[in-house]
DNA sequence: GATTGAACATACAGACATGTTTGTATGGCG
DNA sequence: CGCCATACAAACATGTCTGTATGTTCAATC
């Protein structure tokens, strides 16, 4: 279980950046399945191979641990959800890779921190509830503008206010994300969940075949959807 | 500081009845806001105008007194949303009726207590994880059975798995209920996304003026009925 | 009107987790 | 090779919360 088994002597930035590494993994870990006032953190230790003594060398307290955790989670999910999606061109298509990048996202345990995190702090004035309050958001925002566009262009029929929708949205998204996460149809089942929310009509054909599509790139054939001024 | 203000002379059962009662609506407050752990049972009896002692002699434990929230708002949201939605005749009513009759239940705090436990004990073995689960399971259950019978009577188009489906219906009523909880489009909101699950067209004509009126049938009572006893 | 038991408050003990301190071994560098 | 900083472990100190035990007030029956 340990982060460097037989290799440990290196070079002292390395070994800490490892250690660092198999940390916040395992925080994350724990932080996603037993929330925040739950995980103690001699087992978040124990599980990345170190004792406490190591976690509290690399973080100065649980807080900032949780802080780590969720802007490393912010990171990934950016590089490997937001930053995909956004290289579409519509509107509409962002928000409909948001929700399928997000499903696949969702198929590592790790996802479900931030949604573990929020539904926890929800209501109160925590720093690490602050911070995933943060990055909701921000995409909240911009998901509200995404719709703006995609209604001002005809592109989504109207419906209630952009900002309204799109806190449904983000939330939909995350819902349906985690509760079938890893099965056949998740992304299929993100996709129609979005839909609704946005006003669209139901996918043409959803053939599932291709649903099961992994991290790289979502080739947009299947929900090309017609956007001829509705 | 006392529960009942003035007429604190009664009759001792009445009397045990309403600290419980008190001590209930309080925990699930403090079960919203701050989850299982985090939540004191001190500030739970304060807030109830009670200290401690109270609690304990009421409840066996604070497990037991979860437990007791869980049962309790589980009664209310069958006699509020699940009742009412269940006496409409085709399944497609059915499951729209439960996702507004959700959004407009979670107009109150309290709503938000299944699904804060749900999160908090999500993958753990816990009395309190457990019945909750089993009760979202039962939804999941009735929904997929619905699912699949709206789907065989036509009403509802082909798509996932019934079970699968019914998964992400609920997991989407619950957030999009308490993402846009109390705003103006709540329910317009809450169908608006299962429908999308369901793979229905958007509803005809969505002019928000009815959307505050959907079902005619809940009667949006705010006082919580009393029909409780040890 | 006194007694008995329930409703409730207060005090106390144990458990657990955080954060701190101290100690040890290893790496970097002159 | 020797000195020092860093990585990490282990014990310690502190605070908080649960659960229990004890005490006090109040209602119900004689």
């Amino acid at each position: 279980m340990a982060a460097v088994s037989d290799d440990a002597s290196r070079t002292q930035a390395s070994r800490r950046a490892s250690t660092r590494s198999a940390l916040l993994e395992a925080a994350a870990r724990g932080l996603s399945r037993y929330g925040y006032a739950n995980v103690a953190l001699e087992g978040v230790a124990a599980e990345a191979g170190y004792s406490r003594g190591a976690l509290y060398h690399l973080f100065a307290n649980k807080e900032d641990l949780a802080l780590a955790v969720v802007a490393w989670v912010d990171e990934t999910w950016t590089a490997e959800v937001g930053d995909p999606a956004a290289a579409r061109a519509e509107p509409v298509d962002v928000l409909l890779a948001l929700a399928r990048g997000h499903a696949v996202y969702c198929r590592r345990d790790v996802a479900r921190v931030m949604q573990t995190l929020r539904v926890e702090f929800l209501g109160q004035d925590h720093p690490v509830g602050r911070a995933v309050a943060k990055i909701i958001d921000g995409l909240v925002v911009d998901c509200a503008e995404l719709i703006a566009a995609g209604r001002s262009s005809g592109a989504i029929p109207p419906g209630p206010p952009p900002q309204e929708t799109a806190t449904a949205f983000v939330s939909v998204v995350e819902a349906v994300g985690i509760s079938v996460a890893g099965q056949s149809h998740d992304t299929e089942l993100a996709e129609r969940a979005v839909r609704g929310v946005l006003g669209l009509p139901p996918a043409p054909i959803s053939t599932d075949a291709q649903t099961r599509e992994p991290t790289g790139r979502q080739t947009n054939q299947k929900g090309r959807s017609r956007h001829e001024t509705a």
